[in-house]
DNA sequence: TTTTTCATTTCAATCGGTTGCGCTGATTTT
DNA sequence: AAAATCAGCGCAACCGATTGAAATGAAAAA
């Protein structure tokens, strides 16, 4: 970068023409004249010209650039949605740029702000679980970004969400351990300030209701960091309790993994004993022994979705059009696997 | 974006001053006045103003982003890579633009184009499998664009580069074969084109040479695209071909995950029969039954090694200081699992 | 009173590309 | 031959922030 780059007024200053004229000859604009063109073109390509985005974007006050924040990055499900996001950006000529908030909300705060200084022309975002300060969001809205939640979503801003069907998709796991002939069905829960969790109780609850099972609140067990850890010692905190149960549906894929390596250490049988089942299925959760019953949540879809769903508000707005924010609910679908299949 | 932004102009405006006193004012320049500063910095944070970071890079021709180019994002590995490298980013004032290649050339030439159009101040990148080009990444070195490579490397280039000592690790990985007592090693091996794939099959070459095993060039078996299904397939054909065989070197996790899964289909039990082992330490792959033994790859150590190089070099090229490229390699380690331990 | 000095502030160019408008000279119309 | 038309190109402002140099005005020194 130090060096100087190649620009529009080099390619002028040796051709003898002024840089506006470079500017439209590169654009085939009807004006100029097929020699100037020509050789406007020629000495481009020559000198591998590339223009400069930055000046472009400040120019147009557009960068074509998405922005994307998320909480982690190695991990399956985010990372999923991003390859989405991108297949969609690069199709339309967007580029991508992408913050991990790490589960930090101060580190959230921050790169909302890169994300505006760099004028990204939209922020897709799933937030951290951790915490419920939405002013950094409130406030990039209220700049006039575009702005698209996904996944961990709230109710309190009014902005397009794209989400999987966690109520239903709770609602399938539950009732695929019941009909397993389950009775006692552990939820470990996930947090309770993220709809996501809540929805998936409540599909729990639901599926309980609708089969005749009574609800112990007992057996509702928050796993609100939700990794591997959390869910292993809350297994055994449960074993030791003797708390009495035949299945589990946890929150996440971890955790249930979690919850499976602590039950087999004690023992239990799976699924003979204790069916377990995840949500948001996992790369290689197929892989585990046995391998783990799962909710599928696509992140490709659901990157593809809220993507689309940014650049149709993008694009509304640059035309001056009403746009009405709305949220778009992605499938999810009940795997069934070894570890809550009984024979 | 489309509405105006809040900029310097509006400050000044409201205040009855220039834009060249409110640029000081906010940088606390001595030769503004403590009113005016204040005055200033009031009405900034009042209307929540934040500087144009595109109007900056333009005039400083210096955009503070790191570019990063990775063939996937859904794989453990990259995903720590770049995790890595926004640390070190975030610690020292950059942003991250990552680019998915997907595997392909021509995405990496545009990918690649398109860091350079946005002015990233330096480019961090892992080449896709398939090919050889390289016009594009000299094309960006001309232009004065400090470049790190990592992991997938090609030595014609010139510039720094962050790699696993692929071939110490190979060689660990056989002689622990070996040390379990194992005779008959094929190495399931990577896309030749890589450096990494070549420096693997040499370490394995080295081992069997250093502990007096015959090689048998019909034990190495390529697997260039190196996923779950042609490790599968690969292993169908080696048994159906009864080739005499009591272990697995594997380029990759997901190969010999391949590999593991299709053995035991066919009846044979691991380590018993067949010892396995990969490479990169895939985080799912403890969960693995048996757990894999692979050799451990820190992503997040090469990427925070790769950022901090392509950072000094920046550093050194800002102050008009030569700088030397280096290749800087990271420690692979041992993980012996349940996939490659006798009893 | 005139000249210096100094603290503040403004002016204007700059980064690279875009674009409305005006200018030039040649060709066509009347 | 004078007027109108038009192709082709350049001028200059603009996007938002920075920065060296010049300007302002008031207080201090001569």
């Amino acid at each position: 970068m130090r060096k100087g780059q190649y620009t529009m007024q080099d390619i002028a200053n040796e051709l003898g023409i002024s840089k506006s004229t470079v500017s439209r000859a590169l654009k085939n604009h009807p004006d100029i004249s097929q020699d100037t063109k020509d050789a406007v073109h020629k000495l481009a390509k020559e000198k591998d010209y590339q223009p400069n985005s930055l000046a472009l974007s400040l120019r147009h006050n557009k960068s074509f650039v998405l922005g994307i924040i998320v909480p982690e990055i190695v991990h399956d499900f985010f990372a999923n949605v991003i390859s989405g996001v991108q297949k969609v950006a690069y199709n339309e000529g967007y580029n991508v740029m992408i913050c991990i908030s790490n589960e930090s909300t101060e580190q959230e705060i921050v790169d909302t702000k890169a994300m505006f200084s760099s004028r990204v022309d939209g922020l897709l975002i799933s937030r951290t679980k951790e915490s419920n300060d939405l002013s950094h969001l409130k406030s990039i809205v209220n700049k006039g970004v575009p702005l698209v939640m996904f996944d961990r979503v709230s109710e309190e801003l009014n902005v397009s969400k794209v989400i999987t069907d966690d109520f239903q998709g709770a609602y399938m796991a539950t009732e695929h351990l019941i009909k397993q002939g389950c009775k006692n069905i552990i939820h470990l829960s996930g947090p309770d300030n993220l709809a996501i969790g809540r929805n998936r109780k409540n599909g729990y609850l639901a599926a309980l209701k609708d089969y005749n099972i009574a609800v112990d609140e007992n057996m509702i067990i928050p796993c609100p960091k939700g990794d591997l850890d959390e869910g292993k010692s809350t297994m055994y905190d449960i074993i030791d309790q003797k708390i009495e149960f035949d299945a589990v549906f946890a929150n996440n894929d971890v955790t249930a993994i979690g919850a499976m390596n602590a039950a087999k250490e004690k023992g239990l049988s799976i699924p003979n004993d204790v069916s377990v089942i995840g949500f948001g299925d996992w790369r290689l959760s197929q892989l585990l022994d046995p391998p783990l019953s799962s909710i599928e949540q696509s992140g490709v879809d659901i990157g593809v979705t809220a993507a689309k769903l940014l650049l149709e508000q993008i694009r509304a707005e640059e035309k001056d059009e009403d746009f009405t924010p709305r949220t778009e609910v992605v499938e999810s679908h009940l795997i069934k696997r070894g570890s809550s299949i009984h024979n």
